[in-house]
DNA sequence: TTAATATCGATAACTGTTATTATTATATGG
DNA sequence: CCATATAATAATAACAGTTATCGATATTAA
């Protein structure tokens, strides 16, 4: 049955995975957290954003940049990894529900779902150019 | 400059993945190759993996699973990561050029591409309901 | 053939993540 | 309110994938 058990480190990292539009990194999440818990350990932010995800209160991002993302906001939504700053964006379109039709026409296996990622850049990059990551 | 020389490893290297559906991770080509150069290092195909991604010749996929897959072919297509057996497949469809004007509606900054992958199951997986990864 | 240097093989180092373990915090029943 | 059971923690070791280093080797051009 495994009993769960409430903890104020696991409480604090998701309540700043919900409050927060970084889709932050585990080390941006050890990083916060710290502020309030500062004996926190990286292995604790790790267990608690799998338990999180496993929980279907988080999911993960893949981006492709060496580690892994995390996203507060559960609902099917697409994301932008800028090319400029290396941030991650939400963007306001609507699922592509029609690309699973689409993926299984004349395929003889089975489409559950997808993922996709647009890059391209930010509007702050994309206005002045900037090619610097963001501090 | 940098002039490029050629070199018998990354030419197999090369061949495999040209010759190959099995999007194959660095460790897989370094398993392949290593049957036509026993002595070639690990180091050697990462190297080389990058190269050819680097000139184009070769893409990287991220599909999440822990290691980066290599594919030999560069024109534009999609991918379904199987559930069953963890294969990655090729999908017969067309570019989704439409979806990058989607994205960009409304948002302030520049979408210059997407990546999208499918997970289900591949056609012997969904058969089967064979849970286990191919040997 | 020689000289210059790109590439190699071997291996160390690095990064992100997971596993281990003794200690601490939380929940529960008396 | 206290005792007990055990989930969760902090610290740290271990692990996997990848990159960097470096002396030796192979390729290219003169």
């Amino acid at each position: 049955m495994a009993a769960v058990k409430h903890s104020k480190q696991r409480q604090s990292i998701k309540e700043y995975l919900m409050n927060t539009k970084e889709h932050p990194t585990a080390d941006m999440v050890y990083t916060q957290v710290r502020k309030l818990y500062p004996n926190i350990s990286l292995g604790t932010v790790y267990r608690n954003l799998n338990f999180l995800v496993d929980q279907g209160e988080a999911t993960r991002l893949t981006c492709g940049d060496g580690s892994e993302r995390y996203d507060g906001t559960t609902s099917p939504h697409y994301h932008l990894v800028c090319s400029g700053c290396g941030r991650v964006l939400d963007l306001k379109m609507s699922p592509l529900d029609h690309i699973n039709t689409l993926a299984a026409a004349g395929f003889g296996g089975t489409i559950e779902g997808h993922t996709v990622l647009f890059h391209g850049r930010c509007p702050e990059c994309t206005d002045s150019s900037n090619l610097q990551p963001v501090s």
